[in-house]
DNA sequence: CTATCTTGTAAAAACGTTTACATATTTACT
DNA sequence: AGTAAATATGTAAACGTTTTTACAAGATAG
């Protein structure tokens, strides 16, 4: 089981051509049952393992695929990745997992190195730059979570609006008008998607809105954190909080916990995301779950599925939304 | 910015052979610096980028890596992932990510594919099956926190023994006698290492082991919260619990927590490995911290270190173990 | 019994690099 | 000026595959 018997060595054992050998191996050319039979038996005995490497630089394909993410300590990334490299496995395809920490030079250098090592395809999860530049590279990329419209990309991102919009729109069914939003940047449509359902929810609730009630900060913990607790210093504190992701939902329970209000009785909150922290507290908190595992999957079969179309010009860029879902706890406190 | 320019064209452009090329981006060899300059240029005008793929198979080193392990969610090997990718990005290698999903099968898959892909080496973190497997592989692997003694390979593993040691030693010290473990399989160093650190600072106290005090299951979420609930259950129940990993850890805060027991009042608790809930509840949780990220980087570096040198036969094989240290939170009650 | 068609296999080119060797040019020293 | 040494560059082989082309042998048909 090493990599130092070669093609060669096994077509002098069995006394045919590479060719030959080549063609048992891939199955693609007619090969006589005896020969093949013999060849099998060779590649056993010499524990023959092929070189995806050399292979690639005739078939142009080297079968490797690379998954990009902001932050791999973050859950939510890594479910994505977990369900992108599982699909790819089952493939036949090998990935390489980058975190960008964030960093646009790392993001840069990535993609260079990517690109030296051939890779035959790119999902990125929560893109950072410019569509343009993605497409310039001239391979198959599927921007997963965050997508611009028009960049002429396939993306798989999952319904912003509608989950922000539901979250919110529960909030109001139960009573609650003084909702507050803590959300990260509206650069992209994961940020603004967001914010646009819960502006809707109250505005076709007849419900004002109040601008020390919206709270845009980073996608991180500490915003959630810091955010929670001016909302509560306000002279009329919010009477229920939406927080718009996994970590900003984490800091907001902490924050909770630190002004010692009890969620889903002083205050009543609803997340997006699952996270460690929204499952533990009693009351459980409502969150707004989105398929992880699955945006990763998608990514990886639609990423597949492009590389196998001969011709590239042929297909038009696909965008997937998938839909999200409303976990109900006892983190919301009815009103009447 | 795309792979299809190859060394010929820049060589073409430049009036220049391709060697001289060659020479000019690897700088192993004297180039004037008028044709360096050139060449350079050139290289720039027409986004050229090397093939690394098919440089391996003159060098015999692809340039890139592989990390496995059990299961990509849970945080701590998430952590490992992290430390090693970085490094190895800092050297100009590409790290592939494997999780096993704990199955062997799914191990040996990931193994033969690797080898496909002449991957320069292996970080294998919580490793499965017998080393001599990984040895017949005839590349390079370092072992990432379970090691078995004379295996002929490289490892990092922490100080097991020590840190449980000196949480059961810190709960002995503030007044406990009646102390539990609840555990993994003893079927590699790191359970064992764990239980009699355990077992030894009880023996160094004059505390007799108690069977019904020692819970061996898996190291799963499920095994701490079941664990638990059966000790409270005992005639005479534990006054603190060692938890022996982070998941176990988790279980055993979500069963104290339904069983309506305090942490610290009713029941003391140590931990092993930082967590999400142990850092969350209040008072937060005493864990033996283990440094994680360090862990990865170490493993990149040794195994980076071990692909340069030239006769391979001429190491030993090296074992690191990395400190641990004990973080005191309120979660243990002084007994006096 | 030739002409055509199948079938199975081999030979060799190609992929994009690196590198050992060869050759041409320059420099340095008598 | 003549030679040796040093420097710069080109030539070609090699790496381990796939794939095109060619060809031999056997089968089928007239």
């Amino acid at each position: 089981m090493t990599c130092d018997i070669t093609i060669k060595d096994v077509a002098k054992e069995a006394n045919v051509s590479v060719a030959t050998v080549s063609r048992v191996l891939n199955g693609l050319d007619r090969v006589s049952d005896q020969t093949r039979k013999k060849v099998l038996k060779v590649v056993k005995e010499l524990n023959y393992v092929p070189n995806t490497m050399a292979a690639s630089m005739i078939t142009k394909q080297t079968q490797m695929l690379a998954v990009v993410v902001p932050e791999i300590e973050n859950p939510f990334y890594t479910s994505v990745i977990k369900g992108t490299v599982n699909v790819a496995k089952e493939k036949g395809y090998h990935t390489f997992v980058f975190s960008t920490n964030d960093s646009e030079s790392e993001e840069d250098a990535f993609f260079e190195s990517s690109l030296r090592r051939n890779v035959d395809g790119i999902v990125l999860i929560g893109a950072h730059k410019d569509p343009e530049f993605y497409q310039k590279m001239n391979k198959p990329v599927i921007l997963v979570d965050r997508y611009i419209d028009g960049c002429g990309l396939d993306g798989v991102i999952i319904d912003n609006f509608g989950g922000a919009y539901e979250a919110t729109k529960y909030l109001i069914e139960y009573g609650h008008r003084d909702i507050a939003i803590i959300t990260g940047p509206q650069t992209f449509n994961d940020g603004t998607e967001r914010h646009w359902g819960y502006q809707q929810a109250l505005k076709d609730n007849g419900i004002e809105l109040v601008n020390d009630y919206q709270k845009h900060g980073d996608w991180f913990e500490n915003n959630g954190y810091q955010s929670t607790k001016e909302l509560m210093k306000l002279t009329k504190p919010p009477t229920a909080i939406f927080a718009a992701n996994n970590l900003i939902c984490q800091g907001t329970i902490k924050a909770l916990r630190d002004l010692e209000l009890t969620i889903g009785l002083d205050v009543s909150l609803v997340g997006f995301d699952a996270n460690d922290l929204a499952e533990f507290v009693k009351p459980r908190v409502s969150v707004v779950k989105r398929p992880t595992y699955e945006m990763g999957t998608h990514a990886a079969e639609m990423l597949i599925e492009k590389l196998k179309q001969v011709d590239k010009h042929d297909s038009f860029p696909k965008k997937v939304t998938l839909g999200v879902e409303l976990l109900k706890f006892g983190s919301v406190k009815y009103l009447g």
